[in-house]
DNA sequence: TAGTTCTTTTGTCGAAAAGACAACAATTAA
DNA sequence: TTAATTGTTGTCTTTTCGACAAAAGAACTA
């Protein structure tokens, strides 16, 4: 028995509740229909549907597999397309979706170059916080920082997400420099709102975690504006070290306490991760870009 | 084209290195095999195998392919065997894993009831505070603290995973009472060791998080230990809540600063889960150890 | 270098399974 | 009660897979 046909019948039959639509959708006749699911039912010696002449309808062991057969389907479909686009040069729609402000400030820079590389791949780029689903191709690749979501989701550690403390030299002329961990306590802050509230400034000594979160001058959930009142020296705000490049180098912010164990996370392998499901790697319009952003990325 | 067939003969001949070895273990001729991978080939525009007459090797992108085709192959296997089973009585034996403490305390008290009801599933239990691997067979139901690690993997929250500060009389008598959740840092503490190091002391106030770890009188990773510790006043610990009703009922631990919101973790939806692949709960030893579970330990 | 051996492929035939079409049975709606 | 719609069953045709034999190709040995 072909049981990949069967499953695909059973399929359509429960979306369209029918037999007969189920046959006009595969171009079959009704009696083959019938057939591959009577045949269906006698190997899984289980009835998967109750028919009566005017309506079909799932047993409850029918609804329970129709569930993890329709996944099973898909990830074998996205499996065959990707095998058969393998041999394709790299082109088409390539859909990225970004954290905002490590779109703005990493992967805008390069992206010219890759489309100048790649001229027939289109980019269309969404930047957002939130976490858009990888699962039903609403993406090809994203990039978000924390860790890897589920097993068939491949994840590339870019790069680390280290926070670092920085201040402008203004905020420290005014209010001095903090010469330990603890001493943040006494200074104002900007914090980042995260979902679960505004993430703190963590300090870790000999195993031990404390929270050394300075008096709230501003919250925001906007990395930009919290960035602009850090540089107009509103106080002291935890940044990811690759935000941080161009304003360390001009002197607009400066790096404090390099020897402190400071991070607003008790997770160690935080991290900015490149994500995509396994089987697109085999699409060279995905493979490219994913060698491509690792190579500028993490080196 | 029976792609099925195909591609579990595909898997074969990969696993073997051999066409011949591969159609003897199907009891088929080697020219059925030779032919089936053919035709997958053909349909996948693509050549999954390098075949030179001695040796036969996977190609870079039959290598890919095959690893998603057997993860597929698996997932079928799993769902189909599970509608077969489902409508034979619940017997055979279930392993179970779970949290150590948990186990002892909540599970191994309401398992002989289980087993007067279903004599003829056989227990297997293990405990152990490692995560043991749902996707291979290992278990059937874990219990493990934190949250859902993947999609296919089903998660029902039993119970909050809450954890309380708590002392014996005799500590409280000697070293006095906190009055509030700052205090705790004057106190002795005993603490739990995660992987990631000792559970710290979190007080949230005003959506802000500050660590309130007292000092360390005692650090373990056996809970049995550190419970007995605290029964003999040895310092305040936090317990999670369901571990605890014996002892403050007769007065052993006494609940402190219940007005706090006191924590391990920051995240608000720690919990104890059972978990299990969602295809297993057609099984019905699974399905009524399950219900049985969410009966007795979710009201 | 030639021959032997092992392995995959190809050709041909037979068997099994799926599709096509018509007739039948069963249920619902008018 | 009747007409219409839908699923099943029977029979035939077509397709596909398996079986066996023979051929082709590569590696090892003498």
């Amino acid at each position: 028995m072909d049981q990949l046909l069967a499953l695909k019948y059973f399929c359509k039959v429960a979306e369209t509740g029918s037999f007969t639509s189920a046959a006009t959708a595969f171009s079959v006749p009704p009696s083959s229909i019938s057939r591959r699911i009577s045949d269906l039912e006698t190997s899984l010696v289980t009835h998967l549907l109750t028919r009566s002449t005017r309506v079909v309808k799932l047993t409850e062991i029918g609804t329970a597999y129709l569930e993890q057969v329709k996944e099973i389907l898909v990830q074998l479909e996205l499996s065959n397309e990707s095998v058969k686009s393998y041999q394709s040069r790299p082109m088409g729609q390539l859909k990225i979706s970004s954290m905002v402000s490590f779109g703005e400030r990493m992967l805008f820079p390069v992206l010219d170059e890759f489309s100048a590389l790649y001229p027939d791949i289109t980019l269309d780029i969404s930047l957002s916080d939130e976490l858009s689903s990888l699962a039903n191709d609403d993406v090809d690749v994203a990039i978000r920082g924390g860790y890897a979501p589920d097993e068939r989701i491949h994840a590339i550690k870019l790069m680390p997400n280290d926070f670092i403390p920085v201040a402008s030299p203004r905020y420290l002329a005014a209010q001095g420099t903090p010469e330990d961990g603890f001493a943040l306590r006494n200074h104002l802050g900007l914090f980042f709102r995260t979902p679960r509230g505004p993430s703190p400034w963590l300090l870790e000594v000999d195993d031990q975690w404390h929270d050394v979160s300075g008096q709230p001058a501003v919250i925001s959930n906007n990395a930009n504006w919290l960035m602009k009142q850090g540089l107009e020296g509103k106080g002291i705000m935890m940044a990811p070290r690759w935000s941080l490049e161009g304003d360390l180098m001009s002197g607009a912010l400066v790096e404090l306490l390099t020897d402190a164990a400071l991070s607003v996370n008790q997770n160690p392998n935080m991290g900015i991760y490149l994500l995509y499901q396994k089987p697109k790697y085999l699409v060279p319009k995905v493979k490219v870009f994913i060698d491509f952003l690792v190579e500028k990325l993490m080196a």
